[in-house]
DNA sequence: ATGAAAGCGCTAACAG
DNA sequence: CTGTTAGCGCTTTCAT
């Protein structure tokens, strides 16, 4: 059995009461009383109770993440969701909240978990890895004003939801410009996302900053799993495309294979910069120049904004993490 | 204010523990008190407040997943792993436990919090996503007769540990004989990680293989980051290497890009089979022909094992999952 | 600065 | 089959 609160008031000979505020640094506490308790609590091996914390407390001192439906399980392949994962996790490790995970197939699932556990106030609060248009987890978290807050941008009420989110439409920019600056005027947004925000907002970037340098912006280059890749490539040649913007790491490196498969040598024939930085981007040659979003602060952020509304239920904390180009292998300087 | 047991009592006009034990079903219940009882919670739309029901019940109802060391973050990059875990979380839920994640980048850290953790009570097992040689994390959990099992086969003291892992020799052996049916003599073993037990495992079941059917068996083709990619290349040719077998898809991925930049076509040139049949097998074409690990059983299991210790803790289940051939296109047949 | 006592919401004997 | 009662381990007034 593990030792109490009470074991330790004893063997210290105080009330349990002081030894609670000793737990809790309770400056009306003397130094001495204090140090004594402290002494106790170490020698018993005293550990506090969570579960009896959390009783009185009215809370669980534990955040759930939500994963994106998986049924697009392609998705969830790119290394963000694990790497943004872990960074919020250590951070939560700071604060002494423990993060669980939520995952299911579509967002009914999503929701159905989500409900439960709020309503058993399993978790404080909860931190969304995605976000779509009239997503029933948002509708739900938003209604009940629940605690969240979500790493990407609200597609709607983005002003009385919290989150923490890139540039994306300036990142699309600067990927764009890094583009043309290394002397490319043919140059196409690649994307297999189908209609997401994140991509959309890309495109903007990069349709801002061809415009703005008299290039062509060519429409979306939309590459699926169910497209004729023949056709794709065709494409880019017919419009002699010379670099290429793509959506993600693990895309690119796809986009990178495909091209070889083609006889397309990237960086010679064309050259392809992404985004997120992830671990993939180093693990062939040629390594990708990346566009670094900064995974760690998205997860640090997202810890933050929710202590941040813990603290002020009415403040609705928004950030936007700042990205930067890491420069490598393949992107080519052409004349 | 939630609504209490006590108030579910008054309401139904019986004392809390009756309501406590329509909770739980007990069997000594009238069946009419029971219904009435759920009438009037479902009316005053009664949840269980599990804060309370943990400190009396001494269990968090919470299973912690302990995510790989990621000092080399490359490896978590895998969909295994975000895969594994939606797996386990899925499974979870049905029995009504939370999952929660521990990460850290290096064992200590992992220690100290799965410590931290498991002295709190936070959580009442652990289910470990990796295991290797003097893990201080899988150490200590045996120490103290922690509940725990491990996804993946726990290098020391395997007796006396729980786990679920799929037989990798066999799955070497598989790979390598379906490699030698499509008529292919002369076949690579290729892995990036320099010694671990499933890479080991693995060749030796490569090795089995090729020596039972007479042929040459190479050593390991280590492929790493820092390595130079030519001199692979060269070692490919110089053997008259047809076949490959790589670690896993993300690896295999890269393997059918660097080949391809060196003007070897999958699988015209060189046929490739991988293992985890993850989303990424198929993203691109060639799809490749890869051994599905069945990540889903191996998440259930996980969770079925941790019920069994529960339940029975002198027992030390273990579970063996199967493996299956996916046939696409990384692999062609061979006169 | 510290102690006494009540109570968070639920469960588990023990009675009856 | 159901009610009474006594905690689980901690926090928090309210006194002193």
């Amino acid at each position: 059995m593990a030792v109490t609160i009470k074991e330790v008031a004893k063997a210290a000979g105080v009330a349990p009461s002081t030894v609670s505020r000793v737990l809790k640094d309770n400056p009306s506490i003397s130094r001495e009383t204090k140090e004594k308790v402290q002494a106790v609590m170490k020698r018993l091996g005293y550990v506090p109770n969570v579960a009896a914390q959390n009783l009185v407390n009215r809370r669980s001192n534990i955040y759930a993440v939500i994963m994106p439906p998986f049924k697009r399980k392609e998705a969830s392949s790119e290394p963000f969701f694990i790497d943004i994962l872990m960074a919020i996790s250590q951070e939560a490790l700071k604060y002494n909240k423990t993060i669980s995970v939520v995952a299911g197939s579509n967002s009914e699932e999503l929701l159905a978990t989500v409900q439960l556990m709020n309503r058993q106030k399993r978790v404080d609060a909860f931190i969304m890895l995605y976000s779509s248009e009239k997503d029933p987890v948002i509708d739900y978290l938003y209604q009940e004003k629940v605690v969240f807050t979500i790493v990407g941008r609200p597609v709607e009420r983005a002003n009385e939801i919290s989150y923490v989110d890139n540039d994306n439409v300036l990142l699309g920019q600067t990927a764009t410009e890094y583009l043309i600056e290394k002397g490319h005027r043919d140059i196409a947004f690649v994307t297999n996302h189908e209609s997401n925000h994140i991509s959309k907002s890309r495109y903007n970037g990069y349709a801002i900053a061809t415009m703005q340098r008299g290039l062509l912006t060519h429409g979306e280059f939309l590459l699926v799993n169910s497209m004729d890749y023949i056709e794709f490539i065709k494409k880019l040649e017919s419009n002699q495309i010379t670099a290429i913007f793509a959506i993600d790491d693990l895309f690119a490196i796809r986009l990178v294979q495909l091209l070889a498969y083609n006889g397309l040598h990237v960086p010679d024939d064309v050259s392809v910069i992404s985004t997120n930085n992830s671990a993939i981007a180093t693990t062939i040659h040629p390594y990708l120049t990346s566009i670094d979003i900064d995974v760690n602060e998205l997860g640090k952020s997202a810890i933050q904004l929710i202590l941040q509304q813990e603290e002020n239920e009415t403040k609705i904390p928004k950030l936007i993490i700042s990205h930067q180009i890491i420069e490598r292998e393949s992107v080519k300087k052409r004349n």
